[in-house]
RNA sequence: GGAGCGGUAGUUCAGUUGGUUAGAAUACCGGCCUGUCACGCCGGUGGUCGCGGGUUCGAGUCCCGUCCGCUCCGCCA
């Protein structure tokens, strides 16, 4: 006898007597026979099914016999030989020779077998009840296939899961730190891991040359829809690799992946695109390759316009003038709609949306309608025209700004514009970002930022990095899926002269390095084997591969916004027991806080 | 830290210009019917309109504050 889960029966099953567990929402009391409705389910019930019920049930003088039950919404498989017209969903019927009521359930506080979107603090405060869904039961069956297939592929690969600290030292990802205090340790603190990042390395260093782990990760920074606080991470690296060769392995996982749990075949071969041409045509280092629109420079015709709004930036290094095509733009946009995308630039900090509706080509000047056209001659407007190969009937947008304005809000137009006017084209888009710089300038601080982190290999000696460390490009790669970064990762520094210049030009002090990073340091000396590696964010790769549009549903106990838990009221006061323990006085004494 | 949207029955929502007893569907409870399968029919219970304050003869509706949720900016790869 076994024992299955509702729906899980098939026809064949019923050869024999079976056990079928599942949950009941309604029973309802029909003259002499209870029928029970499994697809609702909030009640727990045992139902033991005789394999003679089921041709029986086609003959209607049963129907008033000893078989008092009847279930439904048990079997995919439609019988054969059944009259019955009425059973349009495919599934049959069962009669039970005997039930049990393992446990009652109270009403659930929403419903489950339904469509309707709950609010979502309350599907967080009741996650056992939201998770029965079908919905949320097919997502974390997707995110089980996910896990299993990744470990499956790198297992076959020779690639070694090793387990690393979760209590551990801060290290510097950039985010903010979860601290633990120690009791044992006066003063002194824990870190969650941001990433396994140093541990990892030093796992090559110990000669483990192919490692992975499905590992937690934690950051102290406000949440988005595609961001938890902890989240989980596919780890991986490698000694002796090449940014080819791991691009290329990764790029197999990828592609098996998909066709094995979602059934996508990607690109043979997934295209590469550097940092520069990435942030040319789309803005940001992350681009959304369905959508068919690319930003177009036209600072060079800007240059002498008598029009400071676009010759400023057009002069200024550091500023951007470009134009973004809509094809049939002027036809799909109101005034009204472009009023509401001037707002949601300005989100981004830029100061307004200029545009011209392309009326007709052959016109020239006049065939173009605009706030702006007459702030430049027929040439340059003819000359910008060519660049974006505008037609009649498009729309041309213009952003001019700082660069770093520029693309952030032009990018994002785009990405807005791709997806209201249904401009996407194909379903999967994988892309590698490469060719990243080392660093960026940070105006506030007046130093230079990892763009990575501090432990990746410039693509350039030591000498060359410290002559030019704003040029240098990084040996960094990150893979793109859809406008979504879900994984990136690079090759690490494994000599102590190059990771003592690095920290160097990132301001960190040799004291300090020793401090934070001294056990690296250490490490590096013992023949530390060139080695590189990645990340993919699981929850990520399983959210775009069910369509989910959050995280959150494909993790079984997220946070919300505020990272909290609501089903557990986490976090939560701790007693002055404990606080006393930990050597810890608070600033402001709990009483305040809401329970 | 900031911007936007939302919070009304167990749930999903409607609620006009401020107006008298706050509605619908569904769920729940009771009854009837029944080869049912989104069963059907009849009846019923159910509301601190998130919370606090203000304006007003009168507030679900207007104003101020606050809490919670979601989306985004900052932050974060």
């Amino acid at each position: 006898m076994r024992t299955h889960k509702c729906g899980e029966l098939n026809k064949q099953q019923l050869g024999a007597t079976v056990t079928i567990c599942g949950w009941v929402h309604r029973r309802r009391d029909h003259g002499g026979v209870i029928f029970i409705d499994l697809r609702d389910r909030a009640g727990l019930v045992q139902v033991v099914v005789d394999p003679d019920v089921a041709d029986a049930f086609a003959t209607a003088e049963h129907v008033r016999s000893e078989y008092v039950l009847a279930i439904t919404g048990l079997v995919r498989d439609r019988p054969q030989g059944t009259s019955n017209t009425n059973m349009v969903s495919g599934e049959i019927e069962i009669l039970a020779k005997h039930i049990e009521v393992l446990n009652e359930s109270e009403t659930p506080p929403f419903p489950i077998e339904s469509d309707i979107e709950v609010n979502e603090e309350l599907r967080l405060k009741y996650r056992y009840i939201d998770l029965r869904r079908v919905a949320m039961q097919e997502k974390m069956k997707v995110r089980r296939d996910v896990t299993r297939v990744l470990r499956n592929f790198l297992d076959d690969n020779e690639f070694f899961e090793i387990e690393t600290p979760y209590l551990t030292k801060a290290t510097p990802e950039g985010a903010r730190d979860y601290i633990v205090p120690s009791r044992t340790h006066e003063n002194a603190f824990f870190a969650l891991p941001q990433s396994p990042q140093l541990y990892k390395q030093m796992l090559m260093i110990a000669g483990m040359d192919r490692y992975y782990q499905v590992v937690r990760c934690f950051r102290d920074e406000d949440l988005r829809a595609d961001r938890q606080p902890e989240f989980t991470q596919l780890d991986i690296e490698t000694s002796f690799m090449n940014e080819d060769e791991i691009m290329n392995v990764m790029e197999e996982m990828i592609r098996q992946l998909f066709a094995k749990v979602i059934n996508v075949e990607l690109d043979a071969k997934f295209p590469r695109m550097s940092y520069q041409e990435a942030v040319s045509k789309y803005g940001i280092d992350r681009p959304d390759l369905r959508i068919p629109l690319e930003l177009v420079d036209i600072a060079d015709d800007m240059k002498a316009v008598d029009f400071k709004v676009f010759s400023a930036p057009a002069n200024d290094p550091k500023g951007r003038v470009v134009a973004l095509r809509v094809p049939n733009g002027g036809d799909k946009l109101s005034r009204k709609d472009i009023e509401d995308l001037t707002k949601f630039v300005s989100i981004y900090g830029a100061k307004g949306l200029a545009y011209i509706k392309v009326n007709g080509l052959a016109a020239g000047i006049d065939g173009l309608q605009s706030p702006i056209v007459k702030f430049a001659p027929a040439e340059v407007w003819a000359s910008v025209l060519a660049k974006t190969g505008a037609q009649d009937g498009d729309l041309i947008f213009f952003g001019a700004d700082k660069a770093s304005i520029v693309n952030e809000a032009m990018g994002a137009l785009r990405v807005k514009l791709g997806h209201d006017l249904n401009l996407l084209q194909g379903e999967w888009k994988p892309v590698w970002v490469v060719d990243f710089p080392m660093f960026d300038w940070d105006e506030k601080s007046g130093r230079f930022n990892a763009i990575h982190h501090p432990f990746t290999a410039p693509s350039c000696s030591v000498e060359e990095l410290v002559a030019n460390p704003g040029t240098a490009l990084s040996r960094a790669y990150d893979l793109v899926l859809n406008g979504t970064e879900v994984g990136g990762g690079s090759i690490r520094i494994n000599r102590t002269s190059m990771q003592q210049t690095v920290f160097g030009i990132l301001g960190i002090g040799e004291e300090e390095a020793r401090e934070k990073f001294g056990f690296l340091l250490d490490a590096l000396k013992y023949g530390a084997p060139p080695h590189g590696g990645l990340a993919f964010g699981l929850d990520r790769l399983v959210m775009l591969m069910t369509g989910s549009t959050s995280i959150r549903d494909v993790i079984a106990f997220p946070k919300t916004q505020s990272a909290a838990c609501p089903l557990v009221s986490a976090p939560a006061v701790v007693t002055d027991e404990q606080l006393k323990e930990l050597g810890i006085r608070l600033i402001k004494p709990a009483g305040k806080e809401k329970s």
